[in-house]
DNA sequence: AAGGAGGTCAACCGCTGGATG
DNA sequence: CCATCCAGCGGTTGACCTCCT
């Protein structure tokens, strides 16, 4: 296909050849991404140095993969990233460590990149406010046994009052301001063999820890379903959609029940 | 107003594994 | 089976921005 694509085109590029030719680095001028667009939505994803070079970009297929993936690609989802979101970071986190990608896959419209920045950037922050090891059994049991419930019970209650879970879309092509909603009904392990469920909404989730440990457990409905990524046409929300979840009252928090630990 | 510190995030780097010839 | 190419991944960097002094 690649090779294909490359004699279609008449181009006689090659991987190698890129080290005879100045590759450009840094910011994407707005030409260049309307180029890249233009070149994708012909050819499709995929064979991204074919395209740098049939495109005429003096950049390496791997720029241009990026570029598209983290910031062109249709349906990306730029902003703030919503308190649920936060927690499902933090629940697949736990469950699936630094497989970023693996994580974005929850998380409609987020790249790896995104994540991984929020990651590092805040949680990996206020961690080491914490004066705690991320990856420490204490700081894992505290989110997960009783950090995470608590901020599901907060949304819980927050979504009871009228206040609803949305997310601006942000798409550098059309400009377009769909929203997404996503559900409250998320359910986590607490304490060996006894399930929480937030909602109640049918659908239950139970595990021991050490079978969330091993990663053996079956996917929570919100990662089962998956139907919060159907974009549906809401009004934009002020609420706690773009809220953090290390807000000093928060930290204050942890910082005592990691204390009492 | 200036500049230093810290935070954010787009982009790059190096590596790995799968596909292909 | 081997060599090469390339997509994809996680880690890292650096430009830019904001806030504070």
């Amino acid at each position: 296909m690649m090779r294909s694509l490359l004699s279609d085109c008449g181009s006689s590029a090659t991987y190698g050849s890129e080290e005879h030719m100045v590759m450009k680095k840094g910011s994407w001028t707005e030409e260049e991404d309307s180029v890249l667009i233009n070149y994708v939505n012909v050819y499709g994803e995929g064979h991204w140095n074919s395209i740098a070079s049939i495109a005429g970009l003096k950049r390496t297929g791997k720029s241009c993969r990026l570029r598209w993936l983290n910031y062109l690609r249709p349906n990306v989802r730029r902003g703030n990233i919503t308190l649920h979101e936060q927690l499902l970071i933090l629940y697949l986190y736990f469950r699936w460590g630094n497989r970023w990608s693996k994580i974005a896959e929850e998380l409609p419209g987020r790249t790896d990149n995104e994540i991984k920045n929020y990651w590092r950037t805040r949680v990996l922050k206020q961690a080491k406010q914490l004066k705690c090891d991320v990856n420490s059994k204490q700081f894992r049991d505290t989110m997960r046994l009783v950090w995470i419930p608590r901020l599901m019970e907060q949304i819980q209650a927050s979504s009871s009052h009228g206040h609803s879970q949305t997310t601006m879309f942000s798409n550098t092509q059309t400009h377009t301001e769909p929203c997404v909603t996503i559900p409250t009904m998320f359910s986590v392990p607490t304490s060996d063999n006894i399930s929480y469920n937030l909602m109640g909404g049918g659908c239950s989730f139970s595990s021991s820890l050490d079978s969330l440990e091993k990663g053996s457990i079956s996917t929570p409905c919100i990662l089962q379903q998956k139907n919060y990524s159907k974009v549906e046409e809401v009004e934009p929300s002020t609420d706690f959609g773009g809220a953090d979840l290390w807000t000093d009252e928060n930290i204050c928090f942890l910082q005592q029940l990691l204390a009492d630990d």
